[in-house]
DNA sequence: TTTATGGCTGTCA
DNA sequence: ATGACAGCCATAA
């Protein structure tokens, strides 16, 4: 099953600046289903600064609600802070900051200019 | 064992 | 594009 560790490990992959999804790790990991453990699994997270929770949005590019209110306007500006932009409905274009693991190797991840809309 | 509840998602009206 | 909804699946009760 989709433990817990792994998921830890793979979000710590996910470079400043960038965001992924809950399925989008899950795939990565081999449970094209396993969203929602992803999200589960995030939820209890240790307080650990190597685990760059806050990159991690659901497939529409927001970030997703919680049970403990302010968590998602703490996210918001780390991700804004990494230079993550959201638009006027509070989203994050993902076809401009979500991280593209094939690109692991050596890129920087500067975002792409505006423009491409598709 | 059964039910409820989540940091979700794809589909469809 | 947007909102509703039914699947999804590990945990907790």
């Amino acid at each position: 099953m989709l433990s817990h560790k792994s998921i830890y490990v793979l979000v710590a992959l996910v470079p400043s600046g960038r965001v992924a999804t809950y399925g989008q790790v899950a795939r990565l990991l081999g449970h094209p289903r396993g969203a929602r453990q992803v999200g589960y699994a995030l939820a209890r997270a240790p307080d650990d600064r190597a685990l760059p929770w806050h990159r991690v949005v659901n497939a529409r590019g927001v970030i997703s609600a919680r049970r403990k209110p302010g968590y998602e306007e703490f996210q918001r500006l780390l991700l804004e802070d990494e230079g993550v932009e959201f638009d006027a409905r509070g989203r994050i274009p993902l076809a401009r900051f979500q991280w593209r693991h094939e690109m692991l190797d050596s890129h920087p991840h500067v975002p792409r200019g505006g423009g491409e809309t598709l």
